[in-house]
DNA sequence: GTCCAGGATACTC
DNA sequence: GAGTATCATGGA
């Protein structure tokens, strides 16, 4: 897998760092280190990368639809990874309105402000302790309007909010059980249930992938109907073959 | 200055 | 149910 445009240039997470020892990121206090070429062991660390997941299957169930072949043989080395459910909530909130550049800066402050730094890395802030940050702490750091809309969510988590739960159930109560936080609408919905928690069919539809739906596919719509209509179209795992499209649409690899 | 970014919310109809 | 103004921030 490559990692650099897994873990940093793919827009699913936002929290890798890439210095001389390779690609690093803290979780739960404990730091990981990844060098491309290296084999991966750690069962953790395995299922974060979806390293068993057999892609040259999952490229062929696409091979009929042009675009969708150029797409995933244009970015063979890119994976989907399973994020926790917490990170990728996190993360999605700060991305509304927002680009690719300043969640990441985002995310990192967060984390400096209230998680745990590891060999030179932090840990994303715990629920608790992001419930109990006071919003204007959260404003000086720039996540701005969405302060109030982290705090809330986070008191929700800490308060018990099913997050671990959301794998097993069906995508529609799952989905709807996510819309009920505060700063989660419909994409950010369906990119936790995608990169957080195993709902490979979750279609995500932001702005790019509206583009591309619309013009390599001929939808047309509002963003809650093409993301049905491209969940029913793409099938069980037309979650991650969304990912190769807005990749491909977003670095201009194919024109939209 | 305007437009845009992996949109959500409150409001109107 | 579908449209619309508003929302912080920073880069182009």
């Amino acid at each position: 897998m490559d990692l650099r445009l897994t873990l940093i240039d793919s827009a699913q997470c936002f929290r890798w760092a890439e210095g001389e020892r390779g690609f690093g990121a803290a979780f739960d206090g404990r730091a990981v280190w990844l060098k491309p070429g290296e084999p991966v062991l750690d069962p953790w660390l395995r299922n974060y990368l979806d390293l068993d997941r057999d892609y040259e299957a999952l490229f062929r169930e696409y091979e009929l639809i042009p675009a969708a072949a150029r797409a995933l043989a244009a970015f063979p080395g890119l994976r989907v990874l399973r994020q926790p459910p917490w990170e990728a909530l996190i993360s999605f909130i700060l991305s509304a309105n927002n680009n690719v550049r300043r969640i990441r800066s985002l995310v990192l402050a967060l984390s400096k402000a209230f998680g745990r730094e590891v060999d030179g890395l932090f840990s994303l802030p715990e629920p608790e302790k992001l419930a109990a940050a006071p919003e204007g702490m959260l404003r000086a750091l720039g996540v701005g309007y969405r302060a109030p809309f982290l705090i809330d969510t986070a008191r929700r988590v800490a308060d018990g909010f099913p997050l671990d739960k959301l794998r097993e159930m069906p995508y529609e109560e799952a989905h709807r059980l996510l819309t009920s936080l505060k700063g989660v609408g419909d994409k950010v919905a369906d990119c936790v249930l995608l990169f957080g928690c195993g709902h490979w069919d979750a279609f995500p539809v932001d702005v790019w992938v509206e583009r591309f739906l619309k013009s390599w596919f001929h939808e047309t719509g509002t963003r809650r109907h093409l993301a049905a209509i491209a969940r029913q179209r793409f099938g069980p795992h037309g979650g991650i073959l969304q990912q190769f499209l807005f990749h491909a649409a977003r670095v201009g690899e194919i024109a939209v």
